[in-house]
DNA sequence: TTGTACGCGTTATCAG
DNA sequence: CTGATAACGCGTACAA
C-alpha cells in the first residue's frame, strides 16, 4: 500500500519540464508493484505480465516510442521532446519499471561499485576504530546513492591480493580504496596492473607516485602531544609505535622524534608493538623497566595507551602523577578509561568521504574535487600532567 | 611474470577427466595475460587483440567449438566430450579468458552478491564489536569466493529502508542479512514484499516467522553472569539496559531478570539506557544514587561497564571492593580496563559465517546446512568479587 | 528520433 | 550422447 502512494506521488510529480538538460530520473518505488493480486490501476494498463518486471522494451511499446528515446529520457540526455517525455515517463510510472543495473553494467561495461579490503588481524578487527568511520565516511562520499560498496575482509596479505584479483577479475568493482600503505608498497603497482583505478590512503606526505593519495596530517597531532607533556615538564618522553612497516606508523614515530629534536629533548626510547592491548602491555612493561623509565609515554593508539594505564596501575604507578599516558585515535572508550584518556583524533569519516568522492571522480574520468579535511585534534583528559618526578633529565 | 607461471601451471593441470559429473573450472590470473607489449605466445595464437578482453566467442571459435560447448565446459556441466573439454580448456588458458560475470549476472538474474545494512549511531559506530566480527565471519562462510558482500552503512531508519529498497531496485544483492532485529518488526515483511530472500541475526528462541533466524543463545550469558554474582554473595543486583526495542536488548534484560527469579533475589532496578558510553554512565549514576544502591551492576554491553567503571571510581568506590561490574562483548579492551572486565563473549565470527553459509544456501535454492553455534562464555576477571558491603537484604 | 547491432553468457531446441 | 543454432536478458550507442 505504501508503494502505491508512493507511485501516486511519483506520478504526479512528473510533469517534464521544457527540454533543457533534464536531471537523470529517479523513481522510488520497488520492482514490482503488483505482487500477487492483479492491482485496480493495472487492469488499465496494455499487457498486465503480474510477475514479470517490465523492461524498457515494455515501457516503450507502451509509451509508443523506441528504446532508445526511453533511455534517453531516463538517462537526461537532451533530444527528446516533452510530449515524448511525458508519454515516457507516465509508461514507466504505469509498468513500475526500473532500469535494470545488470543489463546497464553489460553494456556501459561499469558495476557502479567501489571496493573496499580490509586486512586486519582478528584481535584489532573490532577496536580498530579507522574502518567503521572510513567506511561510514565512504558511503556519505557515494551519497549520490549510484555507487555501491563492495567489501572484503581478509586476514593475510595474501588473501589481500586475492581479493583485488578478484575485483578486477570478476569486475566487482570500478575502483578501488588502497589502506594501511606500507613503506615500499607493492600494491599501488599490482592495482595499475589489474587495471583497478585506486585511491590510497595514507597519512599526508605520502608519495607513492602514481594513484592520488589522500591523507590527513596525523602526525600534527603526535607533535602537539609531545610539546605538550613537554610544557608540563617531561624530560623523558618515550615512544610506543604500532607495527612495523607502515607508513602511518613510521609517520607517528617521526612526528615524536621531530617534536624532540625541535624541543630540544633527548630522544626517548622506541618500543616497537603492534597496536594490539597485549603488545602495548608488553611495550609499557619494558620502558618502565628501563634503568631510566620514562616520565611520558605517546603510543600509536589508544588500545595500547589503555593497556599501558592498565600496566602501570598494576606496578603501582599512579597516571598521570607517575606516568603521562598519550594514545591515538580517540575512541568512544577513551573518556571512561581512569584516568580518562588523552589523545589525538583524525576526522576519519570526512578522510572516507573525500577518498569517495574522489574514487568517483576518477572512476569517471572527471576531475577529482580538491580536498579539504579538518585538521587534527588534540585531546587533553587526565591521563596527562606534571609529573611528579623532579625530572630534571638525569636522577 | 607471476601471472605467467600461475597460467601455466593452470594450463598443466587442465587434464580432462573422464565425463563424470565435473567441477566447475577456476582459472586464477588476471583479465589481461598480455597488456603492454605482445608476449611471445599470443603470436602463436589466432587473432591476437592486445587490450580487450576474450569473449566467449573467442574461446569457442579458437576452441572449434560452439559457444554452449564452452559454456558446458565452464560451469561443469556433462554432455561434454573429453576432447572437446580439453579444447576448450586450452582456448580459454590461451587467451586469459574468464567469464564475464556482467553478463552472467544478466542472463543468470543473479548477482552473487549478498548485502549488509549496518545502522548505527555515529558513536557506536567505532566501538561496537559486532559488525566488524560478523562482517568477517561472513566472509568466511563465503569462502568458496563466488559471492560477494556489499555494504550499506545507514545512520537512520528510514535510511536503511531506503537501502535494502535500493539492493532490490537495483538488484545489488541475491539475499541480505537482516540485524538488530527489533520487538514487532516490520522488516522481514518489507524484505519479502521486495522480494529479497533474508536471513534472520537475532537472539536464540526468536521467532519472526517465515526467514530464517540464526541466533546465539546470548542470555545465557547473562544468566551466568548473575548466578556467578549471587555466589559472591551480592543480593542487590542491577541491569543497565540498551537501546530498548531490540530483541537482544530484552532478551538480555530478561535472562537477568530469569536469573535473580531462578535465584530467589529480589528484583533490583533496571535502567534504559543507549549502550552508549554517555548514557551507560548516567545510568550508574542513576543506580549509585538510589537509597539502597546495589552491590552490582549487570550492563548491556562493554561499553557501558567501563563507563560504569569510571562513574564509580569518580565516586570513589572501589571496583569490585563497593561494586562488581559485569559487561557484554568481551571487548579487545575488557583486560585492559582498570580492574580488568568481566564481561560474555559470543563468537559473533561464528555467527557471521553460519549466517552467510545459510543465506547464500537460501538464494541458491538449496536446504541450508544445520548451523552449530558455540556456545557462549562467559569471562571472569576482576571487576566481580565478593562484596564488601554486609549485604543482608536491606541496609 | 528511430532502427539495429552490440555487449556476453545462458539455455532451450533441434539435428547428427 | 554430443554439439550446434538461435533466442533471450536489457540497455547503450551509432548510424540513418
Amino acid at each position: 500500500m505504501m508503494w502505491v502512494n508512493r507511485l501516486r506521488r511519483a506520478r504526479r510529480r512528473a510533469q517534464p519540464d521544457r527540454n533543457i538538460v533534464i536531471k537523470p530520473v529517479y523513481i522510488d518505488y520497488p520492482c514490482e508493484v503488483s505482487t500477487a493480486e492483479p492491482s485496480p490501476t493495472s487492469t488499465a494498463g496494455v499487457e498486465s505480465s503480474p510477475s514479470k518486471r517490465a523492461t524498457i522494451g515494455d515501457v516503450a511499446a507502451r509509451a509508443g516510442v523506441s528504446k532508445s528515446t526511453v533511455s534517453f529520457v531516463v538517462n537526461g540526455r537532451p533530444g527528446v521532446s516533452a510530449t515524448s517525455r511525458d508519454r515516457v515517463l507516465r509508461a514507466a510510472a504505469a509498468l513500475g519499471w526500473q532500469p535494470s543495473a545488470r543489463a546497464r553494467a553489460l553494456s556501459r561495461n561499469r558495476t557502479q561499485a567501489v571496493g573496499l579490503v580490509i586486512r586486519r588481524d582478528p584481535e584489532l578487527l573490532s577496536t580498530d576504530p579507522f574502518f567503521p568511520q572510513f567506511m561510514a565516511g565512504i558511503e556519505i562520499g557515494l551519497a549520490a546513492r549510484e555507487y555501491s560498496l563492495v567489501l572484503q575482509v581478509v586476514g593475510d596479505e595474501q588473501s589481500e591480493r586475492a581479493a583485488y584479483r578478484r575485483f578486477a577479475r570478476e569486475s566487482r568493482a570500478d575502483g578501488v580504496f588502497l589502506t594501511d600503505l606500507r613503506i615500499h608498497d607493492t600494491r599501488p603497482e599490482e592495482l595499475r596492473e589489474l587495471g583497478l583505478t585506486a585511491v590510497i590512503v595514507a597519512p599526508e606526505g605520502t608519495e607513492p607516485g602514481g594513484d592520488p593519495t589522500i591523507g590527513m596530517n596525523d602526525d600534527a597531532g603526535v607533535r602537539r602531544a609531545v610539546h605538550h607533556l613537554h610544557s608540563l615538564g617531561h624530560q623523558h618522553i618515550a615512544h610506543v609505535m604500532g607495527t612495523a612497516g607502515y607508513v602511518h606508523t613510521e609517520a607517528r614515530r617521526r612526528a615524536w622524534q621531530g617534536a624532540l629534536e625541535e624541543l630540544g629533548l633527548p630522544i626517548g626510547t622506541v618500543v616497537t608493538a603492534d597496536f594490539t592491548g597485549a603488545s602495548g602491555a608488553r611495550a609499557t612493561h619494558e620502558l618502565l623497566d628501563l634503568p631510566q623509565p620514562p616520565t611520558a609515554i605517546v603510543y600509536g593508539n589508544d588500545l595500547m595507551a589503555i593497556a599501558g594505564i592498565s600496566v602501570a596501575a598494576d606496578r603501582g604507578l599512579r597516571v598521570p602523577d607517575d606516568l603521562s599516558v598519550v594514545g591515538f585515535d580517540d575512541i568512544p572508550l577513551a573518556p571512561y578509561t581512569v584516568p580518562p584518556l588523552t589523545t589525538v583524533r583524525q576526522n576519519v569519516v570526512a578522510w572516507g568521504t573525500a577518498a569517495a568522492q574522489t574514487l568517483v571522480a576518477l572512476v569517471e574520468g572527471k576531475q577529482p574535487p580538491p580536498v579539504d579535511l579538518p585538521p587534527v585534534e588534540f585531546i587533553v583528559r587526565g591521563s596527562t600532567g606534571r609529573t611528579s618526578t623532579r625530572d630534571t633529565g638525569s636522577r
